[in-house]
DNA sequence: CTAGGGTTAG
């Protein structure tokens, strides 16, 4: 007996793949050898080669095997906890449903790992379940269990479900707090993950104020953000790399450029992430130029940009109409092998179509894997732009076919391709659907579309109709595309009309102004270009600005 | 043996 048991301890030490390991499970069952004696080593060798989860029946077949004789959860809730920290998070939910049906009792450590995979995969309905067998088994008592089901529902957005529980909780400590708050963020339900933050009553840690930092960014909370970047030091909190980045997203997202810069250049070491913080911080403060300087320095620093921060340097180059840089990016990424996702070919897509080369773009759009809705907004909103409505319509039905659900850019899309290429009927027809069948609430965007192209019919009866039917107040673009019209027509009244609506806009943007001089540009309507005067006079507006509004 | 944390696209 001890002999075996060495003999099989020794096999199980130098076994080194799962072919091995198989093998000498097949021995241990054909010589009925016991498992229980080599219990521990042979389940820590069985994780180690079944969790990949590539060959999940055998790894349950194995674990209902050894369980009854060890009657210990500790093997299986280990293989679980490897499962639900994989890429494939669903084998922990299908190993434990065949594990449960071949005799598994799950214990009060099962639930949470359970649960983890429930939130990586934001399964409401499974969290629910598992929430049911909690309570069956009595579990629900467990500080453990009560935390990651705080953190499923909040994850899954059902808060009210979360917040029950929460409320109910005896003890809370500040993994409560925190399951809380990440969910929230998660869910992106940020101004509530804000309002559980101010009301803690334990000590937050840096997990805590890392997820109040990125609800404080989402929100633009710049004020609040500062408070915990002061508490960050005032707990003696080491400015790693974690926390340092999310300190420059809230500040970059806060648009505090400053800031985030100062937070930066503090930081001991900086990674790909605190890089493509500022970069995409750059972006999205429209200064693109500085951005693409950015990148190169970190490229002289050594440190190798990721598909996420080429994905910013795309639209980077999309804003500055740089192709060529644009060009240089596609084939680094090629070059260096970076993988192609649904994101970096969207952003593609985007630069290509931007930058003018339409034929770019839907080369790039035609080759990608992985499209989503965002990648086929881009592509449409690129037709769109460049008067190709033919075939902007044309792609809006593939992606039908292809059972993606339009959402509202999209239809932006579609009512710009109707407006370029004067498809009255086609233009009323989607903005039709959109209403009634994909229950989208036009934006004022989709009005200013719909008007654009009625007056370019010279419709301006319907025009003034779509325009009196609008939830929100008509901005300038869309009174100056049904004024350019009444221009057009002579419709004296009508223009006067307008103007007056104009007067009672209460926009401070000199924009206005510089479409109104535009439309009577060229003409002689000195009462009206005297109106436009008393006008800004009025809103205390000086000049207008240098550049153009094309 | 079990729970909570950061970046990207229209």
């Amino acid at each position: 007996m001890n002999k075996g048991r060495s003999f099989v301890n020794l096999l199980l030490h130098e076994c080194n793949c799962l072919r091995s390991f198989k093998q000498i499970h097949a021995q241990l069952i054909t010589y009925n050898i016991i498992f229980g004696d080599n219990q521990h080593l042979l389940s820590k060798k069985a994780i180690h080669f079944l969790k990949d989860s590539s060959d999940i029946e055998y790894a349950c077949n194995f674990f209902s095997r050894i369980y009854p004789s060890t009657n210990s959860s500790f093997p299986i809730n280990s293989l679980l906890a490897s499962y639900a920290d994989s890429k494939t998070p669903q084998t922990a939910i299908l190993a434990y449903k065949f594990l449960v049906r071949d005799g598994f009792s799950p214990d009060m450590y099962t639930f949470p790992v359970i649960l983890k995979s429930c939130c990586k995969l934001l399964r409401i309905r499974e969290s629910k379940q598992f929430h049911g067998v909690v309570i069956k088994l009595g579990f629900l008592f467990d500080l453990y269990v009560q935390n990651g089901l705080i953190h499923s529902y909040s994850c899954c957005g059902e808060s009210d479900d979360a917040r029950l529980l929460f409320d109910e909780m005896t003890v809370k400590d500040v993994v409560s707090w925190t399951s809380l708050i990440s969910g929230l963020v998660r869910a992106a339900s940020f101004e509530q993950a804000l309002v559980v933050y101010s009301n803690m009553d334990v000590e937050p840690n840096v997990g805590t104020l890392v997820s109040a930092l990125v609800a404080c960014g989402r929100t633009q909370s710049h004020g609040m953000g500062k408070g915990i970047h002061g508490s960050i030091f005032k707990r003696g909190f080491d400015l790693g790399l974690v926390t340092g980045n999310a300190l420059i997203d809230m500040y970059v997202k806060c648009m505090c450029l400053d800031e985030a810069k100062k937070v930066f250049s503090e930081l001991p070491e900086r990674d790909n992430i605190s890089w493509t913080c500022i970069i995409s911080g750059l972006v999205q403060c429209k200064h693109p130029k500085e951005a693409l300087d950015v990148f190169h320095a970190m490229q002289l620093s050594g440190v190798e940009p990721d598909k996420v921060t080429l994905s910013s340097v795309l639209s980077a180059c999309a804003s500055l109409g740089a192709m060529d840089y644009g060009r240089w990016i596609h084939l680094y990424i090629d070059q260096h092998k970076i993988e192609w996702d649904a994101h970096i070919g969207t952003s593609m897509v985007d630069m290509y179509a931007k930058c003018g080369s339409i034929e770019m773009a839907l080369c790039v759009f035609r080759q990608m894997h992985h499209r989503n809705i965002f990648s086929w907004n881009a592509m449409l909103g690129g037709l769109a732009m460049h008067g190709h409505g033919a075939e902007a319509l044309d792609h809006f039905g593939q992606m039908l076919k292809f059972g993606i659900r339009p959402n509202e850019v999209t239809f932006l899309a579609v009512l710009t391709a109707c407006c370029h290429n004067g498809l009255v009927d086609e233009g009323r027809r989607q903005f039709h659907h959109m209403v009634h069948i994909y229950n989208i609430s036009p934006k004022i965007e989709h009005y200013g579309c719909m008007v654009d192209l009625l007056c370019r019919s010279g419709l301006l009866d319907e025009a003034q109709k779509i325009i009196k039917s609008m939830p929100m107040p008509p901005d300038v673009l869309i009174w100056g595309a049904l004024l350019s019209a009444c221009k057009a027509h002579g419709d004296v009244e009508t223009s006067r009309n307008i103007l007056s609506h104009l007067f009672e806009l209460k926009s401070d943007d000199s924009g206005v102004y510089v479409l109104l001089s535009n439309i009577f540009a060229g003409s002689d309507r000195w009462e009206d270009a005297e109106m436009i005067r008393r006008l800004m006079k009025e809103k205390g507006i000086k000049k207008f600005p240098g550049s153009s509004v094309i």
